[in-house]
DNA sequence: TTCCCTACGGCACTCAGTGCCATTAGTATG
DNA sequence: CATACTAATGGCACTGAGTGCCGTAGGGAA
């Protein structure tokens, strides 16, 4: 069980390539071309492998301008369960989903673009649905142990799904206007989502 | 402009099938042997008509377990313009909501079958959420107008999400447990929403 | 060197989806 | 009835994603 940090020196033939790579130059053309526009035998060949090796470093066209994204979500897990106990549930998570969609000034120019190709992309806006089940999940969890209840519970999953539709509402604001922090945006929907659910209630309300 | 409700005579070759038979066909195929094992072939021969012709009545093989949600949609938007203007917001879209779940006893079989195979197949759930894009714009465009806001607003936008959420926790719970009541549920998730962000805010919040 | 192990990549195949176009089956008109 | 017009059908060929199979290349270990 060696997990070395490099695992420098394996058996068995050198990889000839990272998926971080790959990534790199996929997105590049994504960005670059469209989506749609861009075929994996141009990507396997614009980074100098064979189209069924790009098939081993991506289970799909559709997974590679995610990234790393099982990295991030260990890292909003690890977050999450940082928060103390005694912040009330709506700041716990209001700040967690901020802090996962925060990022150095540096990267915000290139990880709008990723999310331009993401978000705007019909194809992956759809496959997009399959990862966001994780990062609800997530939420999910955290609420799940909060109130004591099951993680696949109604109410950790609604508070799961509301999170993801913040952030997501707050994306698509941010792309439609750069000059707008997304932080802020985020920061708004869950302000806003407060003003219509705390509405007054009419009588017979449960 | 004959816009006749069966149009009986028009010029030109008659249809050979309609999209609801061949949806019918083709939702039964599902249900029996899962989506990913019948190939678009299958329903066509299944129905009598060429492949090429399938793909005349449905756009592609994901969009046909929806039947005909346009209409539902348009529903919707109906009944949202019928809600008075002195039921406050929450209200409102708690009973749009519910409304648009709600089947007669009778239906409900079916229903959660389709819904079964909807929720419960990866490629269905990439899909849907395009079609989730349209149904979560008529809340927002329901919120805009009452907040006097744009439809594209974050605010619009955002609830839209908590809506869409809302259905889709409780639709998830129901094909879970077929003892509970799916509108009870959808309720529930309205609630339990408000639990969560009408917590009380920490000092400094906005 | 030889062995072993792992990654690579070519090939052939399935299936969704699309453009093209000849054919079919209707209605309208003389 | 014959002809003209119109719209739906469906066959054919093609693209592109994704997969199983398998021989080969390139690395470390004995």
């Amino acid at each position: 069980m060696t997990v070395g940090r490099k695992e420098a020196a394996r058996v068995g033939r050198a990889r000839s390539t990272t998926a971080a790579e790959l990534g790199r130059i996929g997105l590049e053309l994504f960005i670059e071309r469209g989506f749609d526009e861009v075929t994996v035998d141009e990507i396997a060949a614009a980074a100098g492998i064979g189209r069924r090796t790009f098939f081993r470093y991506f289970p799909s066209k559709n997974d590679l301008p995610w990234g790393d994204f099982d990295a991030m979500l260990g890292r909003m897990r690890a977050h999450l369960s940082d928060i103390p106990a005694d912040i009330p549930l709506y700041d716990a998570l209001r700040a967690a989903v901020i802090d996962f969609n925060t990022f150095p000034d540096a990267e915000l120019p290139l990880h709008r673009q990723r999310m331009e190709v993401l978000l705007r992309t019909p194809t992956l806006v759809a496959h997009s649905a399959l990862r966001y089940q994780s990062w609800r999940q997530v939420i999910a969890d955290f609420v799940a142990a909060r109130l004591g209840v099951a993680a696949d519970a109604l109410q950790p999953q609604t508070i799961g799904w509301a999170c993801l539709g913040i952030s997501l509402a707050a994306y698509d604001q941010w792309l439609a206007h750069p000059e707008q922090v997304l932080t802020d945006l985020i920061h708004q929907g869950f302000v806003q989502m407060r003003e219509v659910f705390c509405s007054r209630a009419v009588p017979g309300d449960v």
